[in-house]
DNA sequence: GTGAAAGCGCTAACAA
DNA sequence: TTGTTAGCGCTTTCAC
C-alpha cells in the first residue's frame, strides 16, 4: 500500500513521541534470524586486529548488521568455548581469523550450515570462503628488495607453523631465495610475540652462520629484533637489515624506522564482510569465494646495502 | 530437586549430543533481559580502547554478560545513532566512554533507567556512576618530576576541552605549576591526534615564549612533537623534555623512550564494569559509585634536566 | 485487498 | 512439590 509521505513522517515521529521501538528479540525469534554476525579474534589488543574489526562493521552496518567480537587469546579451548557463545547468541554468520589448519570450530560452523569466512586463514580440509593477504607475493617483494640491495645472506624469523599464513610465508621465503636458501638461517617460533623474534635473533647471532638482512613473518616479532640491537649495540641497519610484514602502527616512528609488508587490514575486514554477506544474502555461487588482497613493500630506514667486508 | 550427579551429567550429555541449546532469543524475549551489556567507545583503532575493552568483557564474562561495543568515531550524530542501535538490541546497561560532558546520550539513557557507567568521563549534570583515572595526580607528577629536573619554564599542550579528563588535566596543570604558570605557554587543540599536537607544538616553538620542557594531555598528541622534534632536527631531551599521558604501546621503544603517565586501562574497564554489574544485580547503594584510578609516573629517555644556558 | 490468529521457545505464574 | 498454561511482541499464514 501506498501511503502519503506526510503521513508516513507523522506516523514515525508519533512512534518515536511515545518511544516506541520495534522488539528486535520478539522478531529474531519469530525469524530466526538476529541480524548478528560473529567474529572470532585472536586478541583485540593485537594492533591489527582493531582495523579489520572495523572494515567488517563497516561493510556490515550497510547491511543492518551488528558484529560481536569474541576473543580467544590463542587458547584453543577459548576459543571452542567462544563458538558456543556466539551459537547461543544465535549469530547469523561467523568471521574467523583465529583459525589454525583443520580447525574444530571451522570444521563444525560449516557443518551447522552457518555461513563462515575465514580472514587470514585458510583451512585444509573444507571449502570455505576466505580472504587473504598475498603472503607469497609480499614475501617474495621482501627478499627482491633485499637481494636488489646486494644482500645474498638472508635469515627468516617465521611465526609459529598453526596459522596457515604462517606457512605461506615461509614456504614463500624458500622459494624466493631459491639456490642461496641457508636452511640454518631459517628458525621457526613458537608464537608471533616480540620475545618469540628476539629469542629467535639471538639464536641466529649466537650460530655459527653469518648473514646480512633477516626477513620476519610479523612485525610484532622484528619488535623483538629491536630490543636485541639494543641490547646488543647492533647498528641497524649498517650491520643487519630488518623487514617486518603487516606495517603495525608507530613502526614508522620507530629507530630506524621499519622496511615492511602494508597489509590493508581495513580493507580485508571489509571484503570478509562482503564474503558474508553473500552467503547471508543467499546468493553465493557468483564472485570469487576465495579472495587473494594484494599487499606493497613499504621501503624505510631498516634496510640499506650490507656491510662492505673488510679485506 | 535434587538430583543425582550422575544423572544430571547424562543429561547435559544428551542434550549435548541431540544437539540442544537452550534459545536465548526466547529467553530474552520472555525475561527482557538479553545479558548484553552495549559498550561505546570512540574507535577501536586508538591504541587505548582495546585494553579497556578487554577488561569490560573479562569482568563480564564471569557474570554471563556479552560485551556488544559500539564506535563513535568521535561523532556525535553516529553516537546517536549507535546509541539507538544498542537500544533497539535491549542491551542490559551501558558503558559510556565517549561522553563529552552534558551529553544527550547519557542523560537519554539515564532518564530511560538503563544502568550506565562511565568510564574516563564525568557528566556535568546527572549523577551517575564512573570510573576515571586520577588526572589531577597523574599532570601533577609530570609537572612535579620536571621541576625536580630543575624546569621552570614548562609548557603544556591540551587537548579538545569537550571531555571531563582533559578540563581536568588542563586544569591541575595550571594548579601544579602555582606561580610559574605562564599561560602563553598553554595550548589546547581542537582534537587528540599526533596532527593536533604537531600543529599546537609549532604554534610554541613559533611564538616569542622560551621553554625547556613540554607536558602533553596524551600520547597521541607527543606523536606529534616527535615529528616536529625529527622535522626542526630538536634533540629530544637535551633541547627539549617531553611528557605524555597514557603510556601507549611502543612509546617506550621510541627515539628517546618516552616519559608518560601511566594509566592502568584494562583495570579500569574491569572497575566499570564492576560498577555496572552492581546496578544491573540490583545491589548499588552500596560501596563508592566514583571510583578514581591511581596512576604512576613511569620516567623514560624523554625528559632531563634542562641544557644549562651558555652565559 | 484487509484483518485475525497462530506460534516462535522460553519462563513465571498458577493450579493441582 | 510438580505439572500446566499463558503470554513476551513480532511475523506469517490463512481466512475473509
Amino acid at each position: 500500500m501506498r501511503v502519503h509521505p506526510e503521513t508516513a513522517r507523522r506516523v514515525s515521529a508519533a512512534a518515536r513521541a511515545l518511544g516506541y521501538q520495534p522488539n528486535t528479540i520478539a522478531r529474531s525469534l519469530r525469524t530466526r534470524r538476529t541480524s548478528t554476525v560473529g567474529m572470532m579474534v585472536t586478541d583485540l589488543t593485537n594492533p591489527l586486529i582493531p582495523p579489520t574489526v572495523r572494515g567488517v562493521e563497516q561493510l556490515l552496518e550497510e547491511h543492518g548488521y551488528t558484529v560481536l567480537v569474541a576473543n580467544t587469546d590463542y587458547d584453543s579451548d577459548r576459543e571452542e568455548r567462544q563458538y558456543e557463545v556466539l551459537r547461543s547468541r544465535r549469530v547469523d554468520g561467523m568471521i574467523l581469523t583465529t583459525a589454525s589448519r583443520a580447525n574444530p570450530v571451522i570444521t563444525g560452523a560449516v557443518a551447522s550450515g552457518t555461513p563462515v569466512v575465514l580472514l587470514h586463514d585458510a583451512a585444509d580440509d573444507v571449502d570455505v570462503p576466505g580472504v587473504v593477504a598475498d603472503n607469497s607475493g609480499g614475501t617474495r617483494r621482501a627478499v627482491e628488495h633485499l637481494r636488489e640491495l646486494g644482500h645474498q645472506r638472508i635469515a627468516y624469523i617465521a611465526g609459529r607453523q598453526i596459522r596457515s599464513f604462517s606457512v605461506e610465508r615461509l614456504r614463500a621465503f624458500r622459494d624466493a631465495l631459491g639456490p642461496l636458501l641457508r636452511e640454518e638461517l631459517v628458525v621457526i617460533c613458537d608464537g608471533f610475540t616480540a620475545a618469540h623474534g628476539a629469542a629467535a635473533f639471538r639464536a641466529l647471532l649466537d650460530g655459527p652462520h653469518e648473514f646480512t638482512a633477516v626477513v620476519t613473518a610479523s612485525d610484532s616479532l622484528a619488535m623483538g629484533i629491536y630490543d636485541v640491537f639494543a641490547h646488543r649495540g647492533i647498528v641497524c641497519p649498517d650491520e643487519c637489515s630488518l623487514v617486518g610484514f603487516h606495517d603495525m602502527p608507530l613502526v614508522d616512528k620507530l629507530p630506524p624506522p621499519l622496511t615492511t609488508i602494508r597489509v590493508p587490514h581495513h580493507q580485508m575486514g571489509r571484503q570478509a564482510a562482503a564474503l558474508l554477506v553473500e552467503q547471508l544474502l543467499g546468493r553465493n555461487g557468483s564472485g570469487p569465494r576465495r579472495v587473494t588482497v594484494p599487499v606493497e613493500l613499504v621501503v624505510r630506514g631498516s634496510t640499506a646495502p650490507p656491510a662492505v667486508r673488510p679485506g
